[in-house]
DNA sequence: CACTCGTGTTCGAATAGCGGGAACACACTT
DNA sequence: AAGTGTGTTCCCGCTATTCGAACACGAGTG
C-alpha cells in the first residue's frame, strides 16, 4: 500500500525508458545520436550504447542515422490488449452498438486509476474526435470514466479524486471534489453517465460501467455523438437503454468465464 | 554497415528488456517476484528492484502480489502503427475489399527484414487464422511477404535469404533459395504472389506489393481464404485483378503524400 | 581543393550504481 | 506454534555504466 515508493530505482533502465519516449514523440521520422543524447543530458558514447543494445533487441530500428520505435510495441501492445478479459467480450457489443447508432462507441477499462481506450469501433456518422487506442485520460473527465469512477471499491475513488486532481479539459469538465462525488452519486442511481461537452467541446457521449460479480468496475463503454444530434429523450432515455442492454449482456458473459 | 554489431550493450536495460519478455509471456495473469527472478537468473533483490522501476515508469501494473505488462504498451504500439504512412492509406483499401470480397485481408509491412502484420480487416466469411496485428513473419513464408521480397533492393532480398535462412512452415513452404528465387522472378514478372497453404494448411492467399516511387516495396497488401474457394480463376485472375487495383491506388496516393 | 562543421563511432579510465546474498516481515498451512 | 511460502529491505563488493576526449567520415563552403 504504498501511494509513491520512495525505493532506489535502475537508474539505467529509466535512461532507456526515456530514451523510447523521446523517440515516441520524435515520431516517424526519428532522431539521431546527437539530438537524444543532448534532448535526454547524456553523453554522446552513452546514448548511442543504449541506442545500439536497443536496436539488437529489436525495440527500435535505424534508418539511415535515425532511429526510431519499431512495430515491437505493436507486438507487445496488441499483445496486451488482446488478453484482456473485455476485449474479447465487449469488442462485437462495441461494433454492434456502432452499426445501430451510428456513431463512435468505445470500450475503456480502468488500469492504475485512469482510464485506457481498449477498442472503439466508428459508425457511419461518428465524430472523430481525437481519441485513438490506448490513450490514457483522467477517469473524471469523460462518461466512461464517470461510469467507471462511480462504481469503484469506497477507498480507491476517493483516493483518485484526492491523489490526482481534478484537471480540467474543457470549461464544462468537473473540477470541483464535491459536484463530481454527487454526480457519481447519480450515476449510481441510474446505472449511466453522461458526459456533456466534458472533454471535448460539441461532443455529448453516454457511458455505462461493465462490473464484474462483486460490482466493481472493470470498465465501461460509451457511445459519443455531436451535441446537437445526441439531446434529449435519446441522449437521456433511448441510448442509456441501449448501452444498458449491451453492458448487461457483456457482463452476464463476463461472469461466465 | 554492420552485420551484427559486437559493441558491449548495456546489460541491465537487456535484463529489463527480458523481463518484459517474460511477462508478455505469463500473459493477464502475471508472475511473482521469486518466479520472475528464477526464471531470469536473477536475484530476488534483483528482480524486485526491477519490477518497482517499471511500475514507477508505468510499463507495468501490480495486482495483488503478481506483475504483468500493462496498456503503456499499447499507447506505444499503436503510435507506432498510426504514424507509419501505410496505415492511413491502406486501411480504408483494405476495409474496402474485405467488404467485396468477404474474406480475410491484411496489410503487411517490411521491418529489419522480416514482415509485419500491421492491419487485418474481416469479411463476412473470414477464415480465422492466427496472425494477429503486429505478428512477425518470415517474408518467404505468406503471399504479401514474398511480393515484398520480390520487389526489395538488390542487396537485401540476397541478405534476407542468405542470411536468415528458409524456415519451414508447413510443408509447401518454399525452403530452397534457388526455388525461392525463381518464384520471386515469376512475382516480379507478374506482379502478384501466391501462398498455396505455405503458411497455414487449408489456406491460400493472393499479395501484391506497395511500392514507393523508386519501385521498392515498402508493404504488401493480401487476400487470404479457404482452399477450396481460393482456387482456378479466382485465385489466379480476379483477386489479382481486384487487388492490383487496390494496390494501385494507395501507391497513387502514396507519391501523393 | 582544403578547411570546417556537422554527424556517428570508438576508446580508456574512474566511480557510481547494479547485483547478490542474507536477514526481515508477513501471510497462510499444518 | 512451528513451518514454508511469499515479498521486502539492507549493505557491501565489484562490475558495468558513464563520461569526455579523440577519431573517422561526409557535406557544405570558401
Amino acid at each position: 500500500m504504498t501511494a509513491h515508493s520512495d525505493h532506489r530505482p535502475v537508474e539505467t533502465v529509466e535512461t532507456a525508458i526515456d530514451l523510447l519516449g523521446v523517440l515516441k514523440q520524435a515520431g516517424r521520422t526519428g532522431m539521431g545520436v546527437t539530438e537524444i543524447a543532448a534532448e535526454l543530458g547524456l553523453a554522446k558514447s552513452t546514448a548511442h550504447r543504449h541506442l545500439q543494445t536497443l536496436v539488437d533487441r529489436g525495440l527500435i530500428v535505424r534508418a539511415g542515422d535515425s532511429y526510431r520505435l519499431s512495430s515491437w510495441f505493436l507486438d507487445y501492445g496488441i499483445h496486451v490488449r488482446n488478453r484482456h478479459p473485455l476485449y474479447d467480450l465487449a469488442r462485437p457489443k462495441v461494433d454492434e452498438l456502432a452499426a445501430e447508432t451510428d456513431e463512435k462507441v468505445w470500450c475503456v477499462i480502468e488500469e492504475d486509476d485512469i482510464g485506457v481506450h481498449l477498442y472503439g469501433a466508428t459508425g457511419k456518422h461518428s465524430v472523430t474526435t481525437h481519441a485513438r487506442v490506448g490513450n490514457r485520460t483522467p477517469l473524471h473527465q469523460f462518461a466512461a470514466g464517470k461510469a467507471i469512477l462511480a462504481n469503484l471499491p469506497d477507498g480507491q475513488t476517493d483516493r483518485i479524486i484526492d491523489g490526482h486532481g481534478l484537471s480540467e479539459r474543457t470549461p464544462q469538465t468537473i473540477t470541483d471534489p464535491g459536484e463530481l462525488r454527487g454526480e457519481l452519486e447519480s450515476i449510481r442511481e441510474q446505472g449511466y453517465a453522461l458526459n456533456r461537452e466534458e472533454s471535448v467541446p460539441g461532443v455529448h457521449a453516454v457511458g455505462a460501467p461493465v462490473r464484474d460479480e462483486d460490482g466493481r468496475a472493470i470498465g465501461a463503454i460509451s457511445i459519443a455523438g455531436p451535441a446537437n444530434r445526441l439531446r434529449g429523450e435519446l441522449l437521456t432515455q433511448e441510448l442509456p437503454d441501449l448501452l444498458l442492454g449491451a453492458v448487461n449482456e457483456v457482463e452476464v458473459n463476463l461472469a461466465h468465464a
